[in-house]
DNA sequence: ATGCCATGATTTTTT
DNA sequence: ATCATGGCAT
């Protein structure tokens, strides 16, 4: 018990006048705080567990309770453990928290995500699992790359037993928190029965590389709290409370760090959403969530349950379909707010349609439609299931000119320059990196194909010595022949002059990091790519190295980009986001549509096959996330017909359709079925594509066609075909001009109507662009070098 | 050492 | 259909 917390049972003078002094001071953050949030604010001691629905405040009530702790003494700032997931939430976290408190907090060194500040706590006492602290944190690439080496190593042929494969079998055991010799005996079988030996020894490589993946960040920790105990004395004297998001996304390893941590005090205070348990697939456990009681005995279980975000016909809708799911722990959303859209279907003869469709809402609905207010282009997202689905979207906006962003895709730090240029950075720094070696040696080109460097491989392993030690003495024993050898003497001398150059007292790494880039030829590689992509590299290497000014010296920074940097893309203007169902948990949208709610789109045959009911129901899930991410309009829709790998296939409408409430549904009626005649416009091609019968007897589109026929109020069907895009904008380019898109690369302008141009692009094909996508190619020829 | 063709896979993704 | 990867020919 804490020993102020009775202060009720004692006369004034008892209490410190240090508490008091701290009690006395407003807590503005409690103002406006409803009943439930309060408590989860108020609750400071033992386990709790915040039951937070989608849009009830739940980032509100966390931060308040931060400010809280730290206002009331009850802990300084660095006494309190903050984790979540993301860089994204950490950051919104802290931020918020320093708004809440004034500018007074400096420092909550251990806000963070697990990942972040699970390195912190490794690069302390790395020692004890046999790493030391300057180890290398290895992405999935790398990662790859060794499995790789270590399958070849077995005598294995890793064509047949791709490294991908075993990547994914090592992360879910390590997911798990299983060494490799802990690893079940039911595992056994995997890989080929070669899985666990395989895995031993990956793990004994990464010693030897003194690296990490990204498992064996919280995996490695774990195992120093279970094998150190006054090691994590330690941490439960620090961490006097510790809170966690996104409880429901934790998997076992996370599950016992957090067990681990929280053992001693028990005021640990867990915030999810079982309803949005949307990463199953990635080890998530829905069950420690779901079991949190049985865990954390004595926990007290506080629901929010209003939620500021949606109307209650979306509300209604996403809770008629979550209500299929088993095992929940039950939550009620409601809210105050009144009236609103009901949430709208519409069917769609197939995907291309669906997409226009959109398209002409959006842009309907930017000057006010179907007597709704006017949402502007950043008030919209598509959310779709699969990345895939994106494509038809984005060929229609580019088509008619209507601005988007694609929210996700590959992070910043993943991407091949990016990459490389770390590798460079990485082997300046510490010469050992064999992994960052392999990457560059001969990239740029360099003459120095698989033979040369399996030489440098051989001698390197023969005397025990990094590639590069190896590669030194092969170019001074003049055992590479050829171009070969005068590259690679070059290439292992810039390695030298840089590292000196980084030694020196006025170094200056944002500069030095700059010369490595253009000796070593890298930043001239692209500069001579002719491809699309070179300029935007190009860019963004500029990027990699201004963001280096922001850091003391490379090693912090590599860390950062390891761990932290993503990339907020540059905001132009008023856009559609168009993201996957998984990167929009979080987000919210005044209009939201869901296209593609058809089964085995949505939800994903091959999440069902894969794990049945269990998979049946995170889609359900995800269902219930992508209605909550709509604040004022919910549009789902799906195709009768979709293009899959290329062959046609007829769609049912998903099952989830149905499982609408009708109550809160309005269906409406799409452009090709307009009249209720039931011939659409591409009906003729009906004849070649047999047996589509079975879509219209399926429960969802016999429902819409029942509706269709109900007598209701008729909208223009003119104003939906409106398009924004202003006809009298004449392009100012010529036919046979030589342009540069974005997407699409370089190519001659072929046609113009109005501002729509049609281009001949080299590798994309003839298109239809708008204008404004594009510019003249010399403009875009000059690098940005 | 580099470029072309066949092969296979193809949900979701953070760190 | 489309993309990435890997083998094979140049």
């Amino acid at each position: 018990m804490n020993e102020f917390d009775d202060s009720d049972a004692f006369e004034a003078a008892a209490i410190p006048l240090s508490r008091r002094a701290m009690a006395a001071r407003p807590m503005p953050y409690l103002d406006g705080l409803n009943p439930a949030q309060r408590l989860a604010v108020e609750t400071l001691d033992g386990p709790v567990l915040m039951l937070a629905g989608a849009g009830t405040g739940k980032t509100r009530a966390l931060t308040a309770r931060i400010a809280h702790l730290i206002s009331t003494g009850a802990a300084r700032p660095n006494e309190i453990l903050a984790v979540t997931f993301t860089n994204k939430a950490a950051r919104e976290m802290k931020n918020r928290v320093g708004s809440l408190l004034g500018q007074a907090v400096e420092g909550m060194p251990w806000l963070g995500t697990f990942h972040a500040i699970c390195v912190r706590l490794l690069r302390r006492h790395a020692e004890l699992v046999g790493l030391k602290s300057n180890f290398t944190i290895l992405d999935t690439d790398d990662q790859i790359r060794l499995l790789k080496q270590v399958i070849r190593a077995a005598g294995i042929d890793d064509k047949r037993w791709p490294a991908r494969q075993l990547a994914g079998i090592i992360d879910h055991w390590k997911n798990r928190a299983w060494r490799p010799d802990a690893v079940p005996a039911a595992e056994a079988s995997a890989f080929n029965d070669r899985g666990i030996p395989l895995y031993a020894a990956y793990q004994q490589r990464l010693l030897d590389l003194n690296a990490c993946d990204f498992g064996d960040l919280l995996l490695h920790v774990v195992t120093i709290f279970q094998k150190h105990p006054d090691v994590l004395a330690q941490y439960h004297r620090w961490f006097r409370y510790i809170l966690v998001d996104e409880y429901q996304d934790t998997n076992v390893a996370q599950y016992m760090w957090l067990r681990l941590l929280a053992a001693g005090h028990q005021n640990i205070c867990c915030v999810g959403d079982d309803d949005q348990s949307i990463y199953g697939w990635r080890g998530a456990e829905v069950g420690n969530i779901l079991r949190f009681e049985k865990d954390f005995p004595g926990a007290e279980v506080i629901r929010l349950e209003q939620n500021y975000r949606s109307t209650a016909h979306i509300l209604a809708a996403a809770s008629g379909v979550i209500r299929g799911n088993q095992g929940r722990l039950g939550k009620t959303l409601w809210t105050q707010a009144e009236g609103g859209e009901k949430v709208r279907l519409i069917g769609h003869w197939d995907g291309e349609e669906e997409a226009r469709w959109i398209g002409e809402e959006i842009e309907a609905m930017g000057q006010g439609t179907r007597g709704m207010r006017p949402f502007g282009l950043d008030d919209c997202a598509i959310l779709v299931r699969a990345s895939h689905q994106m494509r038809a979207f984005e060929d229609r906006f580019l088509t008619i000119g209507l601005p988007y962003r694609v929210i996700g895709g590959p992070r910043f730090y993943e991407r091949q320059e990016i990459r490389d240029a770390m590798a460079y950075f990485r082997l300046v720094t510490s010469a050992e990196d064999d992994l960052a070696f392999e990457r560059i040696v001969n990239t740029p080109k360099r003459g120095l194909g698989d033979k040369a460097q399996q030489k440098i491989q051989i001698a390197a392993r023969e005397a025990g010595i990094p590639l590069k030690e190896g590669a030194r003495r092969l170019v001074e024993a003049k055992q590479i022949t050829g171009k070969g050898a005068a590259a690679l003497r070059a290439l292992v001398e810039g390695l030298d002059r840089w590292a000196m150059m980084l030694r020196a007292p006025d170094a200056n790494h944002v500069e030095i990091a700059q010369v490595i880039l253009d000796e070593s030829g890298y930043t001239a590689m692209w500069q001579n790519d002719k491809s699309p992509e070179a300029p935007g590299r190009l860019e963004n290497l500029k990027e990699l190295v201004k963001a280096l000014e922001g850091f003391e010296n490379l090693q912090g920074f590599l860390e950062h980009v390891a761990l932290v940097m993503d990339n907020e893309a540059g905001n132009s203007g008023p856009q559609v986001s168009i993201m996957t169902l998984h990167a929009a948990k979080g987000l919210e949208f005044p209009a939201v549509f869901l296209p593609g709610w058809e089964d085995g789109l949505f939800p994903s045959q091959r999440s069902m096959d894969e794990s049945g009911l269990t998979g049946l129901e995170e889609e359900r899930r995800l269902a219930y996330v992508g209605i909550t991410r709509a604040e004022e309009v919910c549009t789902i829709s799906f195709a009768g017909n979709r293009r899959v790998y290329g062959q046609w296939q007829s769609q049912l409408p998903s099952r989830f359709v149905d499982e609408l409430p009708e109550d809160h549904v309005e269906v409406l009626t799409p452009p090709g079925l307009y009249g209720g005649q039931g011939a659409p416009a591409a009906r003729s091609s009906l004849d070649d594509r047999a047996s589509r019968a079975d879509v219209y007897n399926s429960p969802g589109w016999k429902r819409l066609q029942e509706s269709q026929s109900r007598p209701r109020p008729m909208h223009q069907p003119k104003e939906s075909l409106t398009s924004v895009i202003d006809l009298d904008a004449v392009s100012s380019f010529t036919m046979g001009e030589r342009v540069f898109h974005q997407k699409f690369g370089y190519g001659a302008v072929a046609g113009i109507e109005g501002d729509k141009l049609e281009v001949d692009f080299e590798r994309a094909g003839t298109k239809h662009v708008v204008a404004r996508f594009l510019r003249p190619a010399a403009a875009a020829d000059d690098p940005p070098f």
